[in-house]
DNA sequence: GACATAGTTATCATTTGTGATAACATTTGA
DNA sequence: TCAAATGTTATCACAAATGATAACTATGTC
């Protein structure tokens, strides 16, 4: 491969607008892949961690899918956090710096 | 004032079901105290952030009132912590430890 | 008291997240 | 390769968050 990806992002990153872009799809993306991580970590499948939530797994699904356009309840990432055993912090950083 | 009201609080956690409540209540207040904390400290009212966010003073009292019980989207704090001058951080946290 | 500023509350319309179902795709293990 | 398990996608109904408006309370200042 010889990290053409990373040259592009690189590459791609130096455009103010792509980076503004990005700094705004950064968190949802982030946040996403944390979700999937401690469901994993919890050793729970979206069946199952649906089961406890009491909702079906192509709710899950969406839920944990970076493509979707959707911003979810604060309550419902609090739940699904709790069903995987882990609790939910939220800080607030002052921007640029 | 002689602390009575610690002593109610101290009290009534020892109760299980009030102790319950208590955890899940907690978060939510926290949360709000924590808008309108960075809120003031940018130097905003809610009529100026609520002009930045393009919407109305009542939707932003709506937002950090306490006792709404509500659950706001994702979305619309990271948009209003954006008003403030913050970046959301969202972290998730092992229960019981 | 009159006034301006800041925040609250109630209400209704609109937008959007969530629940459920079903069909499909993907991965994994026998 | 086949089957089972897991995850995805599309769709529709429903619930709930948000937007806007207006009337209200609270506070401080003159």
């Amino acid at each position: 491969m010889r990290s053409t990806l990373k040259d592009f992002k690189k590459k791609a990153l130096s455009d103010p607008e792509v980076a503004e872009e990005y700094r705004n799809l950064a968190p949802a993306y982030e946040l996403r892949r944390q979700l999937i991580k401690i469901r994993k970590d919890a050793g729970l499948t979206q069946e199952q961690i649906a089961e406890i939530l009491q909702t079906k797994k192509s709710n899950i699904s969406r839920l944990e899918n970076v493509n979707s356009t959707i911003s979810p309840k604060l309550s419902t990432i609090e739940e699904y956090a709790k069903a995987a055993g882990y609790r939910m912090q939220i800080r607030f950083i002052p921007q640029s710096q």
